[in-house]
DNA sequence: TAGTTGGGTTTTTTT
DNA sequence: AACCCAACTA
């Protein structure tokens, strides 16, 4: 009996086909993680391979911490040597050590999109390029793309001709990089870019990473981009044993840059790969299994695979209807609180998953109400928070005051009377003189105009001088205390009466206990190692699963996770699939919503909830929107449509093709859809190439739904002033109509509840 | 220089 | 609703 005989049949195939290219495509819950640990154990025990030998790439730090830890439980010790990271990790490594030679010094500091943001800020401003017109966030897209495709700033612009804007952003591009350059700075796809860039000009460099790493494994490999397919292929050529873990149905970061076709033409590229399938799921049950299947089944550009189950049928899908977003939330609080009481779950079995980040806002409002312990993952990252960012300002001025964009965040926070004319004038000064911005703040008196304020820059010169020589002797932690003391950045946010000074105060203090942390646990801890390490942590590698708490977060960072009951909130045309994807004339877009909408599902072990509103705010506006097109892929039979709270009420559609709710608490799906039957899932025929209105809907004819999908509404037989009824808000008038892009906007004064935003085709008024 | 206010904008997802 | 920026005031 050994570690192995537990694995089937197709996992074993692949742990033991060590040698050469191997694709395994690993359906959700299939047991890739059991895979790949046991592959390195065997690699290990069995091969004579050395734990050196080994890179594993992961998805987050903490797949990466975890896959570690398993590899230590199943050969014992040794696991400390392989080496197991994310992408950025470990390109930040490999540089670390050799970025000098392509011309950057070794403590380099990594950049953050914030940072970036500033910094195409200044680029803009330097080009007189108007904002306005072309958007910062578009222009670091298009940036961030081109390096995700491993295109120069010089490739680009030769790539712009004709175009006014390419040409700007081209502009941009090289301006930027010129500026992190000078800032010896690197961003996240430059962690990339510069370790392939390293790669091809020092061959030397190449080859002693491909004697190192003679057996390469990457997981979620369905999401890597271009650079980072050309990283591994460059470290691979040499020993070509390079092991590919992925699925293609959960390829969900095409946004940022993946290209779902490093592992669509894997065995092209490998034509002598092994292809190894594995499509027993270990994780959910039957109903559960079933209905993510039919709905990616609507995919068509996909890799025909077929999971399934010996757990048995469990219990139904669950979808719940509301009629806003506010009982959306009730619901869900109270749901998971019975689950809990009635002992048929612990918090941290229950994730709450949505589309968008600002989702988790209101769930989080009830859950704080009711008394039910959460935790929120993403949204703001930790490390991105202000007072964060203020004291790491500190820590990289101290560190490597090369980064003018460190220097002046901090330079007058907390206040020393250094304004915004000062911060010019040096900023002029150090531009002129080709020399960074500390560098001529330590030569303040020969700066033109400075005047009074030269003491201050004096004295705050002194006291970042002063912290850094007391580097030599001081711990880590002992010089973060320094600083709070001597700058007085604590007794500023002691002293404020700002509503979140404390929340601000308690993060410091948890960041302090992060460096600690640091301290105690790393080999060699240093400043600029800690720095690094921070710079490239996500939300979710924080998330204690032991804690008894209930995960809100976005389907993106339910990723690789799972959850005995999982909830997947605002299951709604416009929302999710969202409303861009919807309008896209591009079809792939959709099926990447598709792709999210069967990870979200697959997290779900046991139970999973679908729940919709039909009404909620976005962005300040009340939205009118029709359930989800992914809901209605998912087979009947599966599913069990209640409406709680709602006894001896049934629901239907009414007048405004809105849901009601009136009569039984079983609810015929057809009434919520309006939809005959046969419109599930047919493989050939995507869902959104057909019309919605079809016989059997003669009724619902115009419904919200086809209106949606159909493209713009026809004007509606009011104008502005005309005075109109609602069946909800009552009468009105009309006080402002607008076209937008799919329909008409129409606001209206109600007399009984004032004023509303709504869409022409969802709101149904009736002309008085 | 610092703090406030009003107006305009808005990514959906993240290392 | 929330955020950011420019302009204004103390």
């Amino acid at each position: 009996m050994s570690i192995y005989d537990t694995l089937n049949n197709e996992q074993k195939e692949a742990v033991l086909q060590t040698e050469g290219p191997v694709l395994i495509l690993a359906g959700a819950g299939s047991g890739k993680t059991r895979v790949l640990t046991h592959r390195i154990a065997y690699m290990i025990d069995h091969c004579g391979v050395q734990p050196w030998n080994i890179l594993a790439i992961t998805f987050t730090n903490k797949a990466a911490g975890e896959m570690r830890q398993r590899v230590d439980d199943l050969i014992g010790t040794g696991s400390e040597q392989i080496w197991v990271s994310t992408f950025h990790s470990t390109c930040a490594k490999i540089l670390r050590r050799h970025i000098d030679r392509i011309g950057y010094d070794t403590n380099y500091t990594i950049y953050d999109t914030d940072d970036s943001k500033s910094v195409i800020k200044e680029v803009c401003k330097k080009l007189n390029i108007d904002t306005k017109q072309l958007k910062e966030r578009a222009i670091l897209s298009a940036i961030s793309s081109a390096k995700n495709e491993y295109i120069s700033p010089e490739e680009y612009r030769n790539s712009t001709e004709g175009d006014y804007m390419l040409q700007k952003i081209a502009a941009c591009y090289t301006e930027y990089q010129l500026a992190l350059r000078k800032n010896n700075a690197l961003d996240f796809d430059d962690l990339l870019v510069k370790t392939v860039e390293l790669f091809q000009t020092c061959p030397d460099v190449l080859e002693s990473f491909q004697e190192r790493f003679k057996y390469i494994m990457v997981d979620e490999y369905q999401d890597t981009n271009t650079v980072q397919f050309n990283f591994i292929e460059m470290l691979a050529r040499r020993y070509r044993n390079l092991c590919v873990v992925g699925d293609d149905d959960q390829s969900i970061y095409k946004f940022r840059g993946a290209n779902i076709r490093n592992i669509l033409d894997f065995e092209q590229v490998f034509p002598d790969a092994h292809v190894i399938k594995l499509e027993q799921n270990y994780r959910s049950t039957g109903r559960i299994l079933d209905g993510a299947n039919a709905v990616i089944g609507n995919n068509l550009h996909r890799k025909q695979k077929s999971l399934w189950t010996d757990k048995g049928n469990g219990s139904a899908i669950h979808l719940r209807a509301f009629d806003n977003a506010y009982e959306e939330a009730d619901f869900l609080v109270n749901d998971i609180r019975k689950k809990v009481r009635e002992k048929d779950a612990d918090y941290n079995d229950c994730a709450v998953l949505f589309r968008t980040n600002a989702q988790a806002r209101l769930v989080e409002e009830r859950m704080v109400l009711a008394g039910v312990p959460y935790n929120v993952v993403g949204g703001v990252n930790f490390y991105s928070r202000k007072e964060i960012k203020d004291v790491l300002a500190y820590l990289k001025t101290v560190d490597n005051a090369r980064d003018d964009l460190a220097v002046r965040r901090i330079i007058n926070v907390p206040k020393r009377g250094i304004g915004a004319t000062t911060i010019g004038r040096i900023q002029t000064y150090a531009d002129l003189n080709g020399m960074s911005f500390f560098g001529a703040m330590q030569v303040v008196d020969e700066i033109p105009g400075i005047g009074k304020a030269a003491e201050k820059i004096k004295a705050f010169v002194t006291m970042i001088l002063g912290f850094r020589s007391r580097g030599e002797m001081y711990t880590l932690e002992e010089q973060l205390q320094e600083i709070f003391d001597i700058s007085g950045y604590l007794d500023e946010l002691e002293n404020s009466d700002d509503d979140d000074a404390e929340d601000r105060l308690e993060n410091i203090d948890e960041f302090t206990n992060k460096l600690i942390a640091y301290e105690t646990e790393a080999d060699e801890p240093t400043l600029g190692g800690f720095l690094q390490e921070v710079a490239l942590v996500a939300d979710i590698d924080n998330v204690d699963g032991d804690d008894n708490k209930v995960l809100l977060m976005t389907m993106h960072a339910a990723k690789g996770l799972e959850f005995n009951h999982v909830y997947l909130a605002g299951m709604e045309d416009g929302l999710f699939p969202s409303y861009m994807t919807i309008m896209s004339d591009d079809p792939f877009e959709i099926e990447e919503e598709r792709r999210l909408a069967y990870v979200g599902m697959t997290r779900a072990k046991e139970d999973l909830t679908l729940t919709f509103a039909k009404c909620r705010m976005i962005r300040g506006e009340t939205q009118y929107n029709a359930p989800s097109r992914f809901l209605k892929e998912i087979p009947d039979n599966l599913m069990d449509n209640r409406v709680p709270g709602k006894k001896k009420e049934e629901v239907i559609f009414d007048e405004d093709r809105m849901f009601s709710f009136h009569g039984s608490p079983v609810v015929p799906r057809e009434q919520i859809f309006a939809r005959p039957k046969a419109t599930v899932t047919r493989r050939g025929t995507p869902e959104y190439a057909k019309p919605f209105a079809l016989k059997g809907a003669a009724g619902l004819a115009g419904s919200g739904i086809s209106k949606g999908v159909e493209g713009a509404g026809t004007a509606p037989d009011y104008v502005v002033g005309d005075r109109v009824s609602h069946i909800k808000y009552g009468e009105g008038q009309v006080t402002a109509l607008e076209k937008g892009e799919r329909d008409y906007k129409v606001t209206v004064m109600f007399d009984q509840c004032g004023q509303k935003i709504m869409y022409a085709a969802f709101a149904k008024l009736k002309k008085l």
